[in-house]
DNA sequence: ACGCTATACGTAGTCACGCTACATATGCAT
DNA sequence: ATGCATATGTAGCGTGACTACGTATAGCGT
């Protein structure tokens, strides 16, 4: 699956990721990567910009703190985000519902 | 559904309708929001390019003929087209797999 | 000491692709 | 004659993820 192909989904997938418990960018990608069995690698000038639109956004809050010297911004979960999350959900049972009848074959 | 979600999506669509037999242009413009209840009404700036580029690419040939006075192009499945729907197909089980997971909420 | 890798965050510019707005033309109903 | 449905098409725009960088610390091997 060519990662591109998550072109309007980004937003509900880290959110999703994040539903888990605070998280920060790089732990973030990696959650992607273990929770799709290696499908998404997405690359950082992907997820960094993504998050501080979702932040922007206020879905969710980031914190600056510091982990073995390295500096870290770990984000979690809004209330609104956690809103978001599910509006995103109910829209990928829409979204997945309307192409895969037109598509057919059996889906 | 916002109809930019189609995106990446859009020749899987057009290769389905056709599937079921020849079609121009507005037919299938006018099948695809059928099929799709309404929810995909898709814009002619968008399809009759795609259709041209299917065609350059071989997947459907279209010929011109005139009906009740009105030059139509009609389009016609080719065998790679077929192929191609097919690959398609799969790769949109794929595609909801690895985000239907990640998304999760019961998905 | 030096280089390499993993960890960690970020920006600038590019590119793909569907959309908006427009242009063109015929047939039919009011 | 005016407007709407039918029918095809192009030029330019906008959105959103990507590529390619740049920055920085920790830990390991040599």
């Amino acid at each position: 699956m060519d990662a591109n192909d998550v072109r309007g989904h980004l937003d509900g997938l880290l959110l999703a990721v994040l539903e888990s418990g605070p998280l920060h960018g790089y732990g973030i990608i990696e959650a992607l990567q273990r929770r799709s069995g290696g499908a998404l690698q997405l690359p950082t000038g992907t997820v960094y910009p993504a998050l501080r639109r979702l932040e922007r956004a206020r879905w969710i809050e980031g914190t600056w703190s510091v982990v073995d010297g390295r500096k870290r911004r770990t984000y979690s979960l809004s209330p609104a985000g956690r809103k978001e999350l599910a509006r995103r959900r109910s829209e990928w049972v829409r979204f997945t519902g309307v192409i895969g009848t037109v598509l057919g074959g059996g889906a």
